[in-house]
RNA sequence: GGGAGCGUAGCUCAGCUGGUUAGAGCACCUGCCUUACAAGCAGGGGGUCACUGGUUCGAGUCCAGUCGUUCCCACCA
């Protein structure tokens, strides 16, 4: 029989175990018609990035559901792939240009700095891949997708065109968020709001031909330069009689209309506002409906344009000259702070610009109506339910999705535009010339698109559409979709619109939404508070399957979870005492056959009715996404049931000479540990595996052996509570001689005075063993004199203990007197229960039950005890 | 302004559709080197489940409100 190591290396057998797993092509799911199909698509970590401990969350969670289903017969497939994630990467590799080269990407030109990002992907896209793997990914790495490989790029092209084609992606001018830094446009998602402290600058604006005078109250007194209107409320008394006039622009002098419009807030500020078409989204619109001018005095640098003496300088400059020009000439009435939200982008937190500039939309109506009917039919469930609330309220909201973007990196728009006849033509194959005119004048639009646009597609575009393949006929739409609450909108909101107006299919039937994982400090983790804790660094010290199980075990889906190293640490612990139970095993181990023996002790039956019983708690918890609370029961059945219980009464078989005794104990054993390595297998596929492979086993590997499901025929209540009923024994007369500092070498001889004799008798050798007794007398009746004993009193045993020494006979009486006492007042309570009519007509009647029972019990123990109490004279 | 979460032991958190005496890990106390494991074993202390009211035979769990706290969305110039 093979031997364990003392110690498990798990560093050593995490990398022998994977590459078996690789060798042996396990991960790869195969289309099968006679298994159900289970899928799941990674979200795509961006080729930048470095695993970090949300990746680890996200990346464990599918593993196990993926593990699970695969050893339970489905046709299990995991798609990988990763995202060229437009900015983030392209930022880096300018980084790197500027830092070792002195240049930017102007400098190399569009083609030759898109080489230098391929030429970076190549070299760093896979990183992240390798760390999947240290956590023991079973993915398909047969078929891996990258969001701008060859068949991606085609389902990008083709939904662009389609949409185009269908009138949902048109090309207009709007106020669009622009990162001045970035130099590109922002979808309303990628900016994030943040309070900062600013001013309320006061400006008079005069009348035209009058001594009036508006004020105007305004955060932002640059953008004045562009300002082509005065909006007022039109039930504003104070302001009726100058609706129609003009007032005229101080520093510039032009003249601005007034208008009405509801759009303006009675009883904020003074009243008046001042109307930037080209550089307020708000005032975009007002200006519309009232015909305003539309000034640009903004460029993509966020410097002035067209603003006189103030252009070239920055929106800040720009601010301080203003304000200085309106306070000398008068103009400014007063200053006062306020604090406001100002948008930032999300990547480099810079002022997001609101700018009026042609980029293109999608237009999200029409989508979202079927983005939201499919939820609403519930084809598309959500885990934790709460989150479809957010959706939906997203959905119902949302304004039209910027898709264009200025960068390099990315999915080119497939649109050229005609040099003569202005006509824009959209195609699948690369334009030779307009589909209008005929010109051959024509040239190609520079932006690309955002990344989300190729994520959005990610469900079927990595099982290769548009292009009819076997694996999305098989295994679309996906099962299950895992990810964090924080890309709902940016991510699952859009693959849903886009799998229906593609596929007209949902692309999964369960999102299983995850919270973040924060530092101790309940501190989300992040580079710039240097908090961040690598899951590569805890794996290394502690094993990936103690990460992993670390990562799932006390937190319910869809929480935030804090990250404690001790927990690991614990988690560590844990996969030790399963490493050791093993090695118990093994080395007791004189069989090479895993089966039951046909004779089944009394306890043997408990442990195998308890793990049938855990079979079914498992299954079903895993089955509602409850990962935690199945972890939770494997843990305390493993460690609580099977070692400090199991392995322990199976010493006295094992070390006894009864030879088929021996074996039988043996057989269960084996047989539990071999469940409980499948049981875990999804959560700690490591250390399972390799214990597994050193045991007498049935097939090549244990994650694609049979995962275990509850059976009648393993089920024995009666024997349970039989058996239960000596552990209540046990430790009662445990807890004693603790109560009384008695320490275990200090033996006694065990009387025990039962009703049941049987299951006592049965289990001498182990009473004795487990509770410290040198012998033990099973008997109806009590020993001769009692008085010079202690004595233990449970609901189905008196138990005596001869320790003359340690008995004071009226303490002991005491000691009685005080429990019956504690058992009369519960029983008590318990007999008001049952005689409340209203209790025992509206319960149902497995409770009434339980609580009849409850009284017989106590009524039992009190009978005990106050013989007991009796017997001391 | 709209929405969601959280508040349970010293700390971090479970407690799923209401039903035994509210659990776990860590920490703490006591006793044990018992031939798988001291990263362990046995025993123990510690909670008016934020507060108030309600529904119910029965509430940590459901409802209403209050307080505290975190987050998301929208946004007022």
């Amino acid at each position: 029989m093979k031997e364990l190591p003392k110690i498990y290396d798990h560093k050593a057998a995490e990398k022998k175990v994977y590459d078996m797993w690789m060798q042996g092509g396990y991960f790869r799911g195969e289309i099968d018609p006679d298994k159900k199909p289970f899928s799941i698509v990674m979200p795509p970590p961006n080729v930048t990035g470095q695993l970090h401990m949300g990746h680890a969350l996200d990346c464990t969670l599918q593993d196990i559901l993926i593990r699970y289903k695969r050893m339970q017969g489905y046709a299990a497939e995991w798609f990988p792939g990763t995202d060229h994630a437009g900015i983030a990467t392209q930022i880096k590799v300018e980084e790197e240009l500027r830092v070792n080269e002195g240049l930017s990407r102007y400098d190399l030109g569009r083609e030759k700095f898109l080489d230098r990002v391929w030429d970076w992907k190549e070299k760093y896209g896979n990183r992240i891949v390798e760390q999947q793997k240290v956590l023991g990914a079973s993915c398909d790495w047969t078929r891996p997708s990258f969001t701008m490989d060859g068949p991606r790029a085609k389902s990008v092209r083709e939904t662009f065109c389609d949409l185009y084609e269908k009138g949902l992606i048109y090309k207009g001018r709007r106020i669009i968020n622009w990162c001045p830094n970035c130099r590109t446009a922002l979808s309303d998602a990628e900016v994030e709001y943040k309070d900062v402290p600013g001013h309320f600058w006061y400006i008079k604006y005069p009348i035209k031909d009058s001594e009036e005078y508006l004020t105007i109250a305004t955060t932002r007194p640059e953008t004045m330069l562009g300002d082509s209107g005065v909006a007022v409320h039109p039930d504003d008394e104070r302001y009726q009689h100058l609706v129609g006039k003009t007032c005229i622009l101080p520093l510039v002098g032009r003249e601005l209309p007034i208008v009405a419009d509801e759009y303006v807030e009675l009883g904020f500020g003074t009243g008046a506002v001042k109307m930037t078409p080209c550089h307020d989204p708000n005032d975009y619109e007002v200006g519309l409906r009232h015909d305003l001018e539309q000034i640009i005095i903004m460029d993509e640098d966020a410097r002035i344009i067209n603003g006189g003496k103030y252009d070239g300088m920055d929106r800040d400059e720009a601010r301080e000259a203003i304000v200085r020009d309106l306070e000398e000439q008068g103009y400014l009435i007063k200053v006062e702070d306020y604090s406001h939200n100002v948008g930032c982008c999300y990547r480099c937190g810079t002022i997001v610009e609101p700018l009026a500039s042609p980029q293109w939309f999608v237009k999200m109506k029409p989508l979202a109506e079927a983005a939201i009917k499919v939820v609403d039919e519930g084809k598309i469930r959500f885990v934790p339910e709460r989150f479809t609330k957010i959706y939906m309220n997203w959905m119902e909201n949302c304004r039209d999705w910027c898709i264009s973007r200025q960068l390099w990196w990315g999915h080119q728009i497939p649109a050229w535009y005609c040099d003569d006849c202005g006509h824009i033509t959209v195609s699948r194959e690369d334009a030779t010339e307009c589909e209008h005119c005929h010109s051959k004048n024509i040239h190609r639009e520079e932006d690309v698109l955002d990344t989300w646009f190729s994520s959005a597609l990610w469900p079927f575009s990595t099982m290769g559409w548009p292009d009819e393949t076997p694996e999305l006929k098989y295994w679309y739409p996906t099962s299950v979709m895992v990810t964090g609450y924080d890309i709902i909108f940016f991510w699952v909101a859009r693959m849903i619109f886009s799998g229906m107006e593609q596929m007209k299919e949902e692309p999964f039937k369960t999102v299983f939404i995850h919270g973040l994982v924060r530092d101790s400090q309940g501190r989300k983790m992040s580079k710039s508070l240097g908090n961040g804790i690598d899951p590569l660094d805890m794996a290394d010290q502690y094993g990936a399957d103690a990460l992993r199980y670390n990562l799932i075990t006390g937190n319910s889906p869809g929480n935030d979870m804090r990250f404690y190293t001790e927990k690991c640490e614990a988690m560590r612990n844990f996969c030790n005492k399963i490493w050791n139970a093993s090695r118990f095993v093994m080395m007791n181990l004189t069989i090479d056959k895993n089966e039951l023996p046909e004779k089944l002790e009394l306890e043997d039956r408990w442990i195998l009715s308890k793990f049938n019983t855990l079979a079914r708690e498992v299954c079903e918890n895993m089955d509602h996404f409850e990962l935690g609370v199945a972890a939770g029961k494997i843990y305390d059945f493993i460690w609580d049931t099977y070692c400090d219980w199991y392995i322990e009464l199976s010493k006295t078989r094992l070390y006894g000479d009864d030879e088929e005794a021996k074996e039988n104990v043996q057989k269960v054993l084996l047989y539990v540990l071999d469940g409980i390595l499948r049981i875990v297998h999804p959560f700690m596929p490591f250390i399972t595996e390799e214990i597994w492979q050193a045991l007498p086993h049935d097939g090549e590997s244990l994650m694609i052996a049979r995962y275990p499901e509850y059976s009648d025929a393993l089920s024995f209540p009666q024997e349970e509570a039989d058996f239960e009923m000596v552990m209540e024994a046990i430790k009662a007369v445990r807890a004693r001689r603790s109560d009384m500092n008695v320490p275990p070498s200090k033996k006694a001889h065990l009387y025990i005075v039962t009703d049941s004799p049987a299951a006592f008798e049965a289990g001498e050798s182990y009473i004795c063993k487990l509770a410290y007794a040198e012998s033990i007398a099973v008997s109806d009746k009590e020993p001769e004199d009692a008085s010079g004993m202690v004595s233990v009193v449970t609901d189905h045993a008196r138990m005596f203990m001869p320790m003359a020494e340690l008995v004071d006979l009226e303490k002991e009486r005491e000691r009685l007197k005080k429990e019956i006492e504690k058992a009369e007042k519960q029983l008590q309570s318990q007999i008001g229960k049952l005689a409340n009519e209203n209790f025992v007509s509206r319960a149902p009647e497995h409770v009434v039950n339980m609580e009849r029972e409850k009284k017989d019990k106590l009524e039992a123990l009190i009978e005990n005890l106050n013989k007991s109490l009796n017997g001391l004279g």
